[in-house]
DNA sequence: GCTCAACTTGGACGTTCGTCCAATTCTGAG
DNA sequence: CTCAGAATTGGACGAACGTCCAAGTTGAGC
């Protein structure tokens, strides 16, 4: 994942981050449809100029902002995996639940970004090339957890995981996530020692 | 779901739907951030006043254009569903994955708009209470079609087969679908009767 | 202390936006 | 045939937009 913390600047760095922070929390709030240039100084309490200098357009902050999301929630992924791979399938349970319920609920906000973000990269080459890039990632990472846990079928098994804790997250984004979700999880991982 | 088709109207209705069914298709393209009344009306061969005419607002139009979308993808869904409580498990694992592929494939200009949707549907809460009744509505079928399938736990067994789909879905809007969807789906099914 | 690049700022430019309205045509019920 | 209401249209309006630029400030390296 690209760094987005060390261009040739001296202090320019600290005033990009916020402008990104910024950037991630309007498209929680509304939407890259909300995003506009002139929001965003305000937001970031920067004058228009200064977007302006930090990114040639529009196309070239989304891209940035959305480095910055990966950059942030990839890390945060990993350590769940890390989680899954190291312990009992029970502990792998409850990593992952606490890991889907934990952003479904204070994370709401950046699961929000994180798949209006995911969504975008549909349509653009240049996100689209970076995300799968980015779950390629995850899944060799579960894959391994997988292996550790012990899996019969560890691509398999990894995939399934992977995609039960994006649905889980994208079902919440519209209806409460209800106390089914760690029952949900705790049953998928039940299941992966079992015959396939 | 809303019957968009019905309104006081002689013929306007046919021109509401060519409109909405328009904004549909931009929405796939460009994104909700790409729609604006003038570009509707281009891409529907309409004047800028028709847009106006029929609704009132932006967010009306996406009000209804969300209601559109769910009263075609709903059917669809269902039918789905529907095959997965008709036959055998195998069958009902075929209908899951061709529901799924062909989602990811073919329909999935489709695809991007329903994910787009639902993503503003966790901000606007009109969007929201009709998403979760919807997703509500396919639950309690697939309940049923777990229970007809012998689940030991439909409730749970339908959560996660719905999550299952979802996942693959989203997972495929950035990373191509992969052979291995059949497999994943298979795998799950294979599962259902397992103990838990 | 001079220099130059990095940084900062306010404002101007033309475009596109959502909304609104008055005028006109169409069409089915009475 | 008549007429009320639906359907249709083009254009006008102010607001907000992305982009660009010229002028000013800052601070590390020589």
């Amino acid at each position: 994942m690209d760094d987005v913390t060390e261009p040739p600047s001296r202090k320019g760095a600290a005033r990009k981050i916020e402008l990104l922070d910024a950037t991630l929390r309007i498209i929680a709030r509304d939407g890259l449809a909300g995003l506009s240039m002139r929001g965003l100084a305000a937001e970031a309490g920067a004058p228009l100029g200064a977007v302006s200098y930090y990114f040639a357009g529009k196309d070239e902050l989304v891209e940035a902002a959305f480095a910055r999301h990966s950059e942030i929630e990839g890390e945060r992924m990993a350590a769940m995996i890390r989680r899954v791979g190291a312990g009992t399938p029970d502990e792998a349970a409850d990593a992952v639940a606490d890991f889907v319920v934990e952003g479904c609920t204070v994370r709401r906000r950046q699961l929000i970004t994180e798949y209006e973000l995911m969504v975008e990269s549909a349509r653009r080459p240049a996100l689209q090339e970076s995300t799968a890039g980015w779950l390629r990632s995850l899944r060799a990472q579960m894959v391994e957890a997988m292996t550790a846990l012990g899996s019969a079928d560890p691509e398999i098994d990894a995939r399934l995981l992977l995609a039960v804790i994006s649905g889980l997250e994208v079902d919440s984004l519209a209806d409460e996530p209800g106390p089914t979700q760690r029952d949900v999880v705790r049953s998928v991982l039940s299941r992966l020692r079992g015959a396939r």
